[in-house]
DNA sequence: CACCGGCACATAGCAACGCCATGCTACGTA
DNA sequence: TACGTAGCATGGCGTTGCTATGTGCCGGTG
């Protein structure tokens, strides 16, 4: 192929990222060269760009926690931020489904730093929301914002996993509501309130496929 | 390497199970070759017994399962269902402790229907202890068993999988007691009694290494 | 007892894999 | 104009999973 530019071209890069997002969400098997195959690069670009296969994929995890920060921060923070945090489940359990594959790849290989950084920031945005709920004293005052992202995250992640590329029926995801709203709840939040909150965030949007 | 048998000896395939299962643990990359190297059986083993190393990894799949069963299977029902329902997920959390790398596996390729079925009994014997709290009127008489195992099931998995193999630290186990609670609390539990017998369930005790 | 069919396994080779040494080409610099 | 450098194409290396072929042992049959 003709060479077109001479300085690293960061096009490269995002085009094999989209197409490897795209060959795993249509499931074909990603080796290096089906990765290469159509476009106008060459093997060796993969190594210029990712340094070879690992940090392809390392890249492509990148991407992954990428577009769910992208997606989480379609959320836009309402006076409820019980509500919120509802919603905020809702976008990652639908960002997850978008691609399923993707998630796999975020959550299957051990974690690097880099990776744990990325998934850092997406705890990050959820502690934020619980603490505006501590705030707004829905929770107890000594609530750990910390500690209640991550049990909200954890509720996300086992039912997520489970059910996008595990053994449950996807109608499992409904028990979400009932779920969060007791971990609401524990936390402080009053029952009835809780679980009105939960359900008016807990909405499940599909976006535009890719 | 002399034939020692004659008809496909059920001792090779154990052989070959174990040896991956190690392999696994010491994170050694598990290849065809590699896996029978230092054994007395050739690749061909591997298709005999396996139809090949994709039908490898589903067997060792199963195993992992069934050892997660003998785990659960350890915990001797007291009179206190709630006790035992946390008890079991010390079980279920201590066994992907004990393998990670096996717990993975478990989990991350897509599901098949046998391993879908193994799953199942995992979450069979989560059903019968729920239905066990249930009849002891711990829980609200109208309680489903199945959807309270499998939300006591998301939990175990979702704490498990993000520190197992991802990126929370491990004394992020301890939140399962007060996660535990709330949910079982939202089922009919009285508070401080359902605290006391999840504390006494939830603690995790290390196996023998295999 | 002699023979043979079938099964489990060993060997060797194939296509495809990730990777990399080598060389070419297009730019920036002087 | 001449050179250094950066990105890329090419081709080959070692390894992968897989399989065609050959070998040795067992059990049934004449």
């Amino acid at each position: 192929m003709a060479v077109m530019a001479r300085s690293k071209d960061p096009a490269v890069r995002t085009l094999l990222l989209e197409r490897a997002a795209h060959m795993l969400r249509t499931r074909e098997p990603i080796t290096l060269r089906s990765l290469v195959a159509g476009t106008c690069v060459s093997t060796m670009a993969v190594y210029t760009h990712f340094n070879g296969m690992d940090g392809m994929w390392r890249a492509l995890r990148q991407e992954g926690f990428t577009r769910l920060a992208a997606r989480l921060a379609t959320v836009v923070p309402s006076d409820d931020p019980i509500r919120d945090l509802a919603a905020l489940g809702a976008a990652y359990v639908g960002n997850a489904f978008d691609s399923p594959d993707l998630y796999r790849v975020m959550f299957d290989a051990t974690f690097e730093l880099e990776d744990a950084h990325a998934a850092d920031q997406t705890l990050h945005t959820v502690i934020l929301a619980a603490d505006r709920a501590r705030q707004a004293h829905r929770f107890d005052a000594d609530t750990d914002s910390l500690e209640l992202a991550t049990k909200t995250w954890a509720i996300w992640h086992g039912l997520v996993s489970l059910v996008a590329t595990g053994p449950l029926p996807r109608q499992t995801l409904d028990y979400g509501v009932s779920m969060l709203t007791a971990l609401f709840v524990s936390a402080g939040d009053e029952q009835a309130r809780c679980r009105a909150s939960v359900k008016r965030g807990w909405v499940h949007d599909r976006t535009q496929g890719g």
